[in-house]
DNA sequence: CGAGACGTTGACCTCCTTCAAGAGAAGTGG
DNA sequence: CCACTTCTCTTGAAGGAGGTCAACGTCTCG
């Protein structure tokens, strides 16, 4: 199958999902309108009343909520090949905002073809379920990180979470990856100052399970990393309907 | 209407969307099989391979997931009226359980009832879209609750969301309702140690903002619980179509 | 090459945790 | 109905994880 502008969707549906010709075909049909957008602008902003869901294709986007005095939340991130904002259909408005972490690709899908795909029946329609389930479970898992873990437990499991990602939609390679994100931006998913954020970063290096170089990190020591997080990765549940790779590294004791 | 098992659904879903009997009707043919569940006990346990759907009807629930070591985390609250699980279509196994915080009934909906109400495209199906939609809405502000707030803003915006949904199925009365949660359970879901939510409950109360006798729960001012919350309702999404009614005290300044 | 964003490090402080002990509630059995 | 256990809540004291403030270093990009 010749190179196509939702690849980065493709390679992650189909990182656990056997699905051929046909159903990529249906993906493919509701691509919608493409949209770029610069480092720091919104692709949704808290108030919109928009009916449309995303799909990321290029570069890194994170979902967040700013209170009123300031304090910001990051919900979520966004890599390519992410489908997001699917049950849009009654909102009233959103109630967060999504911003382009750096230069990024997004396609538009119009209301009507997601639903359409949804209550088609079809493989690719379940694979739009699959990806709202997983949504859901990232989320699910991000209140657990930052409610009941330590900061360096938190930070530790975040980049685990980010590099399985980031591998499965073909970034990185091995035990390296591009994290284009300020450590401001992961203390604000995490709850944290970005003060505390450097010193646990830097902890974590002087333990050897990391390398930082500019904004590329290399995971030095899976098995260690893994083990400071407490990280198990059954929440992304990458085995949607039939597995086909699991990762290479032994997986924590538990 | 006369009536019915699912009466919290109906009082819930009718708060903001105009239903009539047919659309009751549809959502009534999904019941599915009716359990009890004694305080304390699992109505999904963390990889139950269940394709099952649920509405609560009496008591409440929660969602929660436990780390290795023991630290436990509450996910969300479930009221009577609450359905979810509503997408576990593909799910590979529960990543997470499901606990009975009183005696409690549940309805458990056969995954081909919901699917197939989800995608009739009826406004019952809607409803079931919207159920969804908030449950996500209601982890994400667990999420910004959790991350960037103290614990004395985030007791008091728990106590207020509660509030308002325990109003919504019709219980409690006025500023007055049952919480039939212990601290502990309060402080799994903020992420905080049970004694420091009951030297924050102390304080609120100190404050004049609520009174506690047993387990019922008095808002007794309600202004300056959500100047302390900085809570708005937005994020319920009340108002899914029709907006029906508004909450009878003043909203926070911002 | 300069400016502004981002990262680092130190000192100090505070919010929350942990530990501990005791007081109420609430369920259980005689 | 009362003793008994057990769970839940309260309060105190001490310690720690992480925050804040501030100054300086370093990257990046126009």
């Amino acid at each position: 199958m010749r190179r196509h502008d939702l690849d980065p969707l493709f390679r992650r549906i189909g990182w656990y999902a056997d699905i051929g010709d046909n159903e990529y075909a249906a993906l493919a049909s509701i691509k919608g309108r493409r949209e770029e957008y610069n480092f720091g602008e919104d692709l949704v902003s808290r108030g919109d009343q928009t009916t449309e869901s995303f799909v990321i294709v290029e570069g890194w986007a994170a979902r967040y909520i700013t209170l009123s005095d300031g304090r910001m939340q990051v919900l979520n991130f966004m890599l390519p090949g992410d489908m997001f904002d699917l049950q849009t259909t009654f909102s009233t408005g959103a109630d967060h905002s999504v911003v382009a972490l750096t230069r990024a690709v997004a396609f538009h899908i119009p209301q009507r073809a997601v639903l359409s795909l949804f209550s088609g029946g079809t493989r690719a329609g379940a694979a739009l379920w699959w990806c709202a389930l997983q949504e859901e479970a990232m989320l699910r898992e991000q209140i657990v990180r930052n409610g009941r873990r330590t900061a360096r437990e938190r930070i530790a499991h975040l980049l685990l979470e980010l590099h399985r990602r980031a591998l499965i939609v073909g970034e990185g390679d091995g035990d390296t990856f591009r994290l284009p994100v300020s450590q401001a931006t992961i203390a604000d998913a995490l709850g944290l100052s970005f003060v505390h954020v450097s010193r646990t970063l830097s902890g974590l290096q002087k333990s050897r399970c990391i390398e930082r170089k500019s904004k590329v990190l290399t995971i030095t020591d899976h098995l260690l990393l893994r083990d400071i997080a407490g990280f198990t990765e059954d929440y992304l549940h990458l085995d949607a309907r039939a597995p086909k790779l699991r990762f290479d590294t032994a997986v924590p004791a538990e």
